[in-house]
DNA sequence: CCGCTCCGTGTGAGCGGTCACATGGAGACC
DNA sequence: GGTCTCCATGTGACCGCTCACACGGAGCGG
């Protein structure tokens, strides 16, 4: 029960232990007969290979590393789903490891202790600049992702921009030219993405970049923002840096009496699955952050040598819905 | 760069290779002498202990494995990280695996490979009943807590009843009469153990119970929920089954015109952080899922034959926010 | 001064797999 | 029929660490 070995397999098959070890392996040189003799031992014994054993010998975890701020957050908790998904069906096992945004004393013992783990791969999730920094100096790791600076995975990134600055974009097409942002805490490189990709569409367009507003990842911070916003009259729309944060603003926009979306547009980013049913409903950039995880899974099976079929154009979309709505003419 | 061996720094270090793995398993029987000699080649050498090598020959694996439904769902997601960060303070590594509520044909490979890790311990998060029967074949692993239905740990879940029982008494004491329940899927302990906290109160009460209506986790399914009990005028206060239920059903019931809290009062369970910043906010009750993950760990360590403090009394409270109201009089 | 314990350290044998290589028999070709 | 090849299988070493035990020297009592 505690366990047969691989041994006990070959005794009771009647082979030796490289003979199981090639059924177990799906080596084609072994006979019908004798792969049928071993099976049955295996599962007659309840045989299950040794999984650090087999690391051991071969080097090989057949585990990614994730490590990830916080699993609260929507966004990185599809990351971390996304990613188990796939490296699963690749075959791999997922550690996780969460650790503060802010790193404190024990951070360098928690990452440490993290690599000192030899994944095969690790990928470091949504990891703010700081984090970032201290990571650089353990290797030991064979392939490392920096999922938010990653200098040969711009592009995971590229898209938070362009998909805020298409919603943006979206928000000058309805008559708006005072567009705020809302923007996550600043360590945050999805964060400065997005300020960018707000940035870029303000730019292009010629309109005046209204000072960004900074805000936790919660509704709360959200909130706040609003209330400043809510202030300034001039401001018609506001572009957020997530759901949470969007619905803190709209609280606090309905708070200070202007209403949403006669008086003030409001666009999200995420996409959660709530957003919908917000009041009013959401307009957001509704990400795909599962399959983005797997593509972080797919770029590291491609740095492992692995042969990796094509992936999805995009995977944001502009969801419009009740929050947003055309400019009304000042009377 | 690769890797320094134990044997490696033993020979910088003019030792041997028992020596070294004294040093790094704090052994009393080594001179301060020895002692920092080896410390310094192991830096020197950068020597990182392989953590393969080391499960092999103790047979433990300083892991917990996690088994959890689904990450995208605030209470699990919070667990995951509860249950992360205490196992880290005890010096134990965490791994995940998603598992679909729904069995399928893939499921039992996956608890398979799930378990021949080996963990010292495993921990089942909100896992439904089927998922439960199907891994009561796969021992190997020494401790599994089986989180929703855990036998010795029933009382993880009494809190689940309890905190809705009273949160439904709070809803009579405002003069409700008429409550109904928004349950969750049924095959999800949690969810029974919340529908049965909702009827407790009102058997106490002698209330009538109106028949559940059945939702999935998501606001979506609350607001399917929400359609079918605004055509019920009778109903003037109802119980969800979390957060994003509630959120659901107050826009389904907003939309048929019932406005809340005046003609139904709406309360949830978990406790988002989001839910103070719905409109209006949202009356629910609050857990504390990273204590609670938290002490998951430390029944785990029980069970291993480590000591562990008292903990908090309860995980769970009533806030009292704007979607509650008393029962306004029938003109 | 002898024998005792105790402490610091070294030695060899596993843990459960994999890998490189050896082996023997069957079939292929001349 | 003899050699050559290829296939099925076995053999021993090794991965990096811990464990049980051996060993030598210092300290101590008689």
């Amino acid at each position: 029960m505690a366990g047969a070995t691989m041994a006990d397999v070959a005794r009771a098959a009647g082979v030796s232990k490289q003979t199981v070890s090639r059924v177990i392996n799906a080596h084609p040189s072994v006979t019908e007969a004798t792969r049928t003799r071993v099976k049955d031992a295996i599962d007659r014994l309840g045989y299950r290979p040794n999984v650090a054993a087999r690391q051991l010998a071969m080097r090989d975890s057949m585990t990614v590393g994730v490590l990830t701020a916080d699993l609260a957050l929507y966004g990185p908790a599809q990351l971390v789903q996304g990613v188990e998904e796939a490296a699963r069906a690749r075959g791999y096992f997922t550690s996780i490891a969460g650790i503060a945004s802010t790193p404190s004393s024990g951070t360098d013992e928690i990452l440490e202790r993290f690599f000192a783990q030899r994944f095969d791969a690790v990928i470091l999730l949504d990891v703010n600049d700081q984090l970032l920094a201290r990571t650089s100096g353990l290797s030991g790791t064979r392939h490392v992702i920096s999922a938010p600076l990653g200098s040969t995975h711009d592009d995971f990134w590229q898209h938070d921009r362009t998909a805020v600055r298409e919603a943006t974009e979206y928000l000058i097409s309805l008559g708006h030219t005072r567009i705020a942002h809302i923007g996550g805490p600043s360590m945050w490189p999805s964060a400065r993405e997005r300020e960018r990709g707000w940035r870029d569409a303000l730019d292009a367009a010629g309109l005046p970049a209204i000072p960004v507003v900074r805000s936790t990842w919660s509704a709360e911070g959200g909130s706040s923002a609003g209330e400043e916003l809510a202030a300034n009259g001039a401001v018609t729309a506001v572009v957020a840096a997530s759901d949470d944060i969007a619905l803190g603003a709209i609280s606090a926009l309905t708070r200070r009496g202007r209403r949403v979306p006669d008086d003030v547009s409001v666009i999200g980013f995420d996409g959660t699955p709530s957003s919908a049913f917000f009041i009013p409903s959401l307009t957001t950039v509704s990400c795909d952050f599962r399959a983005l995880g797997a593509r972080y899974v797919d770029a590291l099976s491609v740095e492992l040598g692995e042969e990796v079929g094509p992936h999805e154009e995009s995977w944001t979309e502009l969801v419009v819905r009740g929050s947003t709505a055309r400019r009304l003419e000042r009377v």
